[in-house]
DNA sequence: TTAGTGTTTACGCTGTGCAG
DNA sequence: CTGCACAGCGTAAACACTAA
């Protein structure tokens, strides 16, 4: 009897061709979940109909992976109806497996040290007796909610501190405690007055542009600056934020990097302006 | 034939942005 | 402020397929 053509050999190699089939399949949405997770991207689509212009993150990430590699588009387009691995229940499954992991690293971390809590939502199984501190982000339609979810957590452990919006109470203390030095006040108000009147009008606004580009030319020419793709882009001014401290040191940069060109802009308007008096 | 598992489809809900 | 459109998620029901 020729062994090769026996038919257990013939139905055991089709069994393997397709438990390799379905692992492939679930690799490669295992995959596109960690990615998609990983980056922080939304994985529905409003229409995910075959005839669906864009069909979500996850639909096309897969069909992208499928066009590049011939394996992973055979084994998408001949999955059995009832296996294809892509449902949102699949999606949503393999993320949870993925959650739950990562739960447990944070909770053998975590142990039982005392630890505060900074969150959206939370469901876990810490001890909330070893909570020492508790902060929530404060959009104004969420603090009703947070206010009686602290006070809850306050009536479990009295030493859960609340916290509310720290990051926002560190900005708010910084611009206070910066308007009270003149002479700081003075430097970001002189900023700001700089960055409006060169920003404000558009024909300033070209005029800026203009400059900066002749001044990096310059450097170009004298050495001063090296040259490679991407690098010396012309740029702009950036306007100091009250409700974002970054944003000062965005603004000073900024200005540091166009001291010239704006220079340059002043200069005109103080010219010009000379001419109508 | 049936139970179990997975997919597809349709629809509802929430949040956001935009125009009037 | 209101109404509308849209994105994205959840879910129920119908359907497809498989193993026992």
């Amino acid at each position: 009897m020729n062994q090769a053509q026996h038919i257990k050999v013939s139905l055991d190699r089709q069994a393997t061709q397709k438990i390799s089939a379905n692992r492939l399949r679930l690799k490669t949405s295992i995959d596109v979940v960690r990615r998609l997770s990983f980056q922080g991207c939304a994985f529905r689509g409003h229409d995910e109909s075959s005839e669906s212009k864009n069909r979500g993150n996850f639909l096309e990430l897969l069909s992208l992976l499928a066009s590049y590699d011939e394996k992973v588009g055979n084994v998408l387009k001949s999955a059995p109806q009832n296996a294809s691995y892509t449902s949102s229940t699949i999606q949503k499954e393999i993320l949870q497996i993925y959650a739950s992991r990562v739960r447990n690293v944070i909770r053998e971390e975590i142990s039982d040290r005392k630890f505060s809590i900074i969150v959206d939502e939370a469901r876990n199984n810490f001890d909330i007796q070893n909570i020492r501190g508790q902060g929530y982000d404060g959009a104004s339609n969420m603090r009703g909610e947070f206010n009686s979810l602290q006070a809850l957590i306050l009536n479990d452990c009295r030493y859960a501190y609340y916290v509310h919006c720290f990051a926002h109470r560190l900005q708010l203390a910084l611009v206070a405690a910066a308007r009270e030095v003149v002479k700081v006040h003075q430097f970001f108000k002189d900023l700001s007055d700089i960055v409006n009147i060169a920003l404000t009008s558009s024909k300033r606004y070209d005029e800026l542009q203009k400059a900066q580009a002749a001044e990096i030319s310059r450097l170009v020419s004298i050495n001063e600056l090296a040259i490679g793709i991407g690098m010396n882009q012309i740029g702009t001014l950036q306007c100091p934020s009250e409700t974002r401290w970054s944003f000062h040191l965005n603004s000073v940069t900024s200005l540091l990097k166009m001291y010239n060109a704006t220079s340059t802009v002043l200069e005109n308007l103080k010219n010009a302006a000379s001419n109508y008096s």
